[in-house]
DNA sequence: TAGATTGTTAATCGATTAACAATC
DNA sequence: TAGATTGTTAATCGATTAACAATC
């Protein structure tokens, strides 16, 4: 039964069984079941079908699940099932390895457009995409019409680079920065901090 | 009261408020309160001081927090309150710029080992660490007692690396190679992986 | 003092799990 | 058919919130 509204939580997991889906699928595997997936996964089979049951019926009783159908399912319900244009601003160290980062296209981005504020990277090529002056920002991405954003820019730009994003229509960001960042209703934010995770581990450490 | 046992979603979110709190430190703010802090992160107050709760008590009624003081809280419970020596894994694009970030070192982190097992990045100095020949990674990881590792190979080689870290002792281990790994109980792993961020947000776009 | 904010309890809300009829 | 596994319901479990006495 599709239902209306679907739990946040229970969205952010989706991509996380499509990720391990394309790994069974590129593994030849042609049939799963929650309970593998769930294996697999550390998840509990219940809740690999009860997440699933949010948006249809995609299995077969008694047999499972076709991988590759529930994988195309998946990446239609996830929206990547075609591919997003990302602008990435911030061309250092960070910037540079997403940049080259292989992993973005086949699941659905592509970066197409970077920026940066120091005259020395403008005009570089990283993974074959020019570094376009942070000043021309708002307008390039606006034309462009690039709905998400990877934010890579030190912690005290970081506010003012996604007010800009915003600002130019960006309504997805990924802020790699490690602060919070405060965005008008209606435009989402996720974040990664490393050290994050880290400290969340060691308080299990004696 | 503090408890026996903290729910690991609490434990999760300690490092988002002792994150909050050193920048509020650094903007030399003495005092907060729990509902100032829930604004900035967009977290209900109740839910603050229910966490803070669990470990025990920081405020005064009538006048909140000390910044610097439930800081140095913070930093104790979740044992950042000392360096913790760092394995890096991998020294690509990912690893280079990882070796290069200086947001570890004050936060309670430092990457002290980088490993890659490609001749010609072996040797190399990265953020003035030497880029040692991955062959060696159990043993050194062991003699230097290493416990943190940080992974960021290519998936194909990400559980082998894990198994190797573990053997050698480590007991944490943050993944950037977007697979799920499998580890022994009492070793902790946390994931990072953007597209997964990327597509829980692409859900939400139409 | 009056006003503000904590720490905690109880109520609410939501997520996970267990169980099983349906059925391939 | 017998065995397996789904999709779903109901029960359980756990997390969040509301409310307020305590008190600075």
């Amino acid at each position: 039964m599709p239902s209306a509204t679907v739990p946040d939580i229970v969205v952010g997991r989706l991509p996380i069984y499509l990720r391990a889906l394309s790994l069974m699928a590129a593994e030849g595997r042609e049939i799963t079941s929650s309970q593998e997936l769930g294996e697999r996964l550390g998840i509990s089979s219940a809740q690999i079908r009860k997440d699933l049951s949010h948006f249809g019926e995609f299995g077969k009783q008694g047999t499972g699940y076709n991988v590759a159908y529930l994988r195309e399912q998946l990446r239609r319900i996830l929206k990547v099932d075609r591919e997003w244009e990302v602008a990435l601003i911030g061309a250092g160290a960070l910037g540079h390895a997403l940049a080259h980062y292989g992993g973005f296209r086949n699941r659905g981005f592509h970066i197409s457009l970077i920026f940066d504020s120091d005259p020395a990277k403008v005009g570089q090529v990283l993974g074959g995409i020019e570094v376009l002056d942070a000043a021309k920002m708002e307008e390039v991405i606006r034309r462009r019409r690039v709905r998400i954003a990877m934010i890579a820019v030190p912690a005290e730009a970081a506010q003012e680079v996604a007010d800009r994003c915003v600002k130019a229509g960006v309504q997805a960001i990924l802020n790699y920065a490690p602060i919070n960042i405060a965005v008008p209703e209606g435009v989402r934010v996720e974040y990664i901090d490393p050290v994050i995770h880290l400290q969340h581990m060691t308080y299990y450490l004696d």
